[in-house]
DNA sequence: TTGCAGGGGTCAA
DNA sequence: TTGACCCCTGCA
């Protein structure tokens, strides 16, 4: 069995995958049920299986604290899982930057072995137009069925890929409702169209560009995406960190927790924005998961 | 068993 | 600034 190193990673080669040693900061349940993703399924305590950007992993952890990718390839780590579980950013400086009061210890505590995943922006964008007034099992669900039925076979599992946007913009709204959708089927329809026909990379790179008003005003042209929407996809798509996405959770625990500041968003964009600035979507991670299972 | 409120918001009036 | 919007779940 091959072995290599990779970026500071040691990889070994095991049957059916790959065991990292050295991966610190990561704790499957943490990542995958954090509520930034919704294609991880739970097969066993601390293991986990998932499709994404084409290609499909179990991933789970080791009692002796290292990672185990199964159906996965050296070349597809490097090519790809690498990047997608954000293995070239250093958590530990993250979470130290952040803690800096008893309430941020204890959801950093709590979060600790939680990764920003860099999903795909076009399943990114679909799948948080989806999350608006709704919960995560039947997001899930819908984001599954729309796979099912319309995303491409992925080798290694029965699961399917996130189709293309042109694929979706060319399906129907009716069709689109029988995934469980419900009203953000004309959103996801004129979304995808309206996307598909832009050059992806060109928008990506722009919405890195300027503040993080601007990039979520760029994305609030597009239908079903307001400021949060806008928020989670910069974020959960890995292009910046400085955004701040404010769901019922996060003013829920800034309002118990932090009653100084004033529960109106921009009040609260401006206490986070000088306090972690370009951490500021890490802070709101440990804060959001910690906020979900302790409130 | 039935009825109702509410959920990781957005949009239109 | 408000209410409607799909529809599933939890609870009384």
């Amino acid at each position: 069995m091959a072995e290599f190193n990779y970026k500071g990673i040691s990889v070994k080669e095991c049957p059916g995958g790959l065991v990292l040693s050295g991966v610190s900061d990561f704790i499957p349940s943490h990542t995958f049920t954090c509520g930034q993703c919704f294609r991880w399924h739970e097969v066993d305590e601390e293991s986990y299986h998932g499709v994404a950007g084409g290609h499909s992993a179990r991933i789970s952890m080791l009692k002796d604290g290292a990672v185990e990718l199964l159906g996965v390839t050296g070349e597809e780590f490097r090519g790809y899982w690498y990047n997608y579980l954000d293995l070239d950013t250093d958590y530990a400086a993250i979470k130290e930057a952040v803690a800096d009061d008893g309430i941020m210890r204890e959801a950093v505590h709590y979060g600790s072995g939680i990764r920003l995943l860099r999903q795909e922006f076009g399943e990114t964008v679909i799948s948080f137009i989806i999350s608006a007034n709704n919960n995560i099992p039947r997001i899930s669900g819908s984001v599954e069925k729309i796979c099912n039925r319309w995303g491409e076979p992925v080798a290694g599992t029965d699961r399917r890929a996130f189709p293309e946007l042109q694929v979706l913009a060319q399906v129907t709204e009716t069709e689109l409702r029988e995934t469980g959708v419900g009203f953000r089927d004309k959103y996801i329809k004129a979304t995808a169209g309206a996307l598909s026909c832009a050059e992806t990379a060109d928008l990506v790179s722009l919405l890195r560009q300027g503040t993080c008003g601007e990039a979520a005003s760029c994305l609030e042209k597009y239908p079903g995406i307001g400021t949060k929407v806008a928020h989670c996809i910069l974020l959960f798509a890995g292009i910046r960190y400085d955004v701040f996405p404010k769901d019922v959770w996060v003013l829920r625990v800034m309002k118990q927790l932090y009653p100084s500041i004033s529960d109106t968003p921009a009040d609260i964009d401006r206490a986070v924005q000088a306090r972690f600035g370009g951490r500021a979507g890490y802070a709101q991670q440990y804060l959001f998961h910690y906020a979900r299972n302790n409130l």
